[in-house]
DNA sequence: CCACTCCTCAAGTAACATCTTGAATATAGA
DNA sequence: TCTATATTCAAGATGTTACTTGAGGAGTGG
């Protein structure tokens, strides 16, 4: 029991799991897979990659125990194999969020300034919604919000926002989700509404993190 | 807001993290650093790499801020930067442990046949431990018990624990308790105390998901 | 069966990672 | 200042990773 080799083995087998994360295309993957699955060719969309690329990425991740596929037609689908991903996936991005100096810099350049940018947790968000003096908009793609969203909550892709601003009830708070604390929809539905001269906020994670907390979600059975 | 570039430089960065944690030593060195803080000169020797390499490796890892640094004379002593690396190892060791196929074997070659080792429950320990009827036993490398151990528990590494078997208290049950699931020094004392005759458990994990779940430990302060 | 779509696979190239060896640096103590 | 100890740095051999391009396989519908 106990020798070296057995032990570099091992240790390389956990390895090969954060190897599988250990690459910025990669991540992305499963940050999108972390609101539901999707195919190849909209993943390849999504990180902005050529479909074989896409493709190699999800098969490290698939022979990393990651995801899992599903066929259907010619289509394969692509899924997180278990909530376990999303919680090491967001227990990482939280580590580097926390430790990695440039990490605040990089996400000032992606999501912009955050500074006049009004948040609302989880839990105040869950009890707005059980009193009923909000409206919940999910501004991710409607295929993620077909896949699950929070209770009640509708779906206006961000790009569609600006033509459906007139249809929210008028004198309701508004709040945005979308796929995470790095997702930039939200944000930029929020200072969308703000222009407009609605009260908005942005949720302060997304989907995946109100999952996670057990809160409630429903899902479009629209198969 | 959101274009390509920023969007991949941002989870390049955080894929960075993940990186990281890529490499079969340098999960070793976590998994080691996990228990306390170590020299250099110790932590080449627990993972069986050249101090020249230990030291490569700790740089990766610090330039990821998942360990950071102090000198203490002519040593420098590397630390965790916080609990979080923690969480996230922990996350990513589960994730390969249940999706990961070859793990499990891995693991059996590493530890041995466990489907005759008796494990003890964190919760139930702690009641043990409370109640005041149990012996806890710190197998680990003395260095680690002065860093931190469970409350109460004596520190008899597993290279001396033969010779010290027979100044346990009689007619208690022993619990013998390690790094984490995946060390074997815990699994080793229960197979040589029951040898002996002796009741023996080991915990079902190790000090740092004790610490983690937030029950009682204790610091030698021996400095 | 054929053409089509969706996805995977193979080959190739440039960049990066791991480990070894030996030299350089920093601190402590004489 | 000199020497010893602990650690880092630099150079270099070898393997691995990321992406591109173009070919191949699997299912669908005419």
């Amino acid at each position: 029991m106990g020798d070296r080799h057995a032990k570099d083995q091992l240790f390389d087998a956990f390895a090969e799991v954060a190897k599988a994360l250990g690459n910025g295309r990669r991540a992305e993957l499963i940050d999108v897979l972390a609101q539901g699955e999707r195919h190849v060719d909209e993943l390849s969309a999504e990180i902005g990659q050529s479909v074989a690329n896409t493709s190699f990425h999800l098969r490290v991740l698939a022979s990393a125990g990651l995801v899992t596929t599903r066929r259907d037609g010619t289509r394969i689908y692509y899924r997180l194999a278990s909530a376990r991903v999303v919680d090491a996936w967001t227990a990482l991005r939280d580590v580097a969020a926390s430790h990695h100096e440039q990490i605040d810099e990089l996400a000032a350049a992606y999501l912009g300034d955050r500074t006049h940018l009004e948040q609302i947790g989880r839990a105040e968000l869950a009890e707005r919604i059980a009193a009923g003096d909000v409206v919940v908009v999910d501004v991710r793609p409607a295929v993620e919000h077909a896949a699950g969203h929070i209770v009640g909550a509708r779906s206006i892709p961000i790009d569609e926002l600006a033509a459906n601003v007139k249809d929210l009830p008028p004198d309701v708070e508004v709040v945005a989700y979308c796929r995470g604390p790095y997702c930039v929809f939200a944000d930029d539905a929020v200072r969308l509404l703000r222009r407009r001269r609605r009260a908005a906020r942005r949720l302060e994670d997304g989907f995946p993190e109100w999952q996670r907390a057990q809160l409630p979600i429903e899902t479009s059975a629209v198969s």
